[in-house]
DNA sequence: GGAACGCTAACGCGGCGTCAAGGTCT
DNA sequence: CAGACCTTGACGCCGCGTTAGCGTTC
């Protein structure tokens, strides 16, 4: 069977049958996952989902943390939110000078994490 | 109804009776999440589970992740081990005199917990 | 010996992945 | 106009809280 070539030729953008084939998930999988917030595909003036390496890439960690950790939804949001948190925490420590100013900012961003679970 | 004294008279040592009643939840969840690994009450010469006050407090906070949250147990390991790594590390943080070591130190732990996850 | 504990197995509700139906775009 | 997309709703499996039954401890 040949490759099937898109109209527009851009790279990195697949429609959904596309990118279910490519993490081996089912489109309405996908669907529903946009529905819940995780995922925002762009749109074509039709209204077609177009999925970027981006969006495959955190598709295929999200069915690693289903499949493999055995998290529901609720558990996705909140580990998506966290993971987001720490790398930027991460990335800003590199721009800090002063170990008082950082270790002002770890203990915000861990207190924020620890409070939006519950804890503290 | 009056208070039922229990032969020791030890303080915030509960059966499960009274610890599943004071948490509002089922005595079979508490025997469950024990199953599961979460809290490990001591027991008596009797098997007779014994739950301290700190067994309460982590199940009041697995009983608000579940509820409120919306987590599955899967979750709820999940969050227990990231909240323990990221507790550590903020006490951690105030034995350590150099700018150059925090930093290694928090991208140690961060790096644990994405990679315990999946990410990075 | 009655009440509360122990354990294992079975029931039932709800979350989530999949299927189905009908309409629109390419 | 055939095929792949869209959306909404229904079905079915399975995780998990609860219930049930029976033996043991207090």
């Amino acid at each position: 069977m040949r490759e099937r070539y898109y109209p527009d030729g851009s790279q990195g953008l697949y429609v959904i049958s596309v990118a279910a084939r490519l993490l081996d998930m089912h489109p309405q999988t996908l669907r529903k996952y946009e529905r819940a917030g995780f995922i925002a595909p762009t749109r074509t003036i039709g209204m077609l989902r177009l999925y970027s390496s981006e969006d495959i890439n955190r598709l295929r960690l999200i069915k690693h943390l289903v499949e493999n950790v055995g998290l529901n939804l609720a558990g996705i949001e909140l580990v998506l939110g966290m993971a987001q948190k720490l790398l930027q925490l991460q990335e800003s420590l590199f721009s800090i000078e002063e170990r008082d100013e950082m270790q002002e900012e770890v203990n915000q961003v861990i207190g924020e994490v620890l409070r939006s679970v519950g804890i503290l």
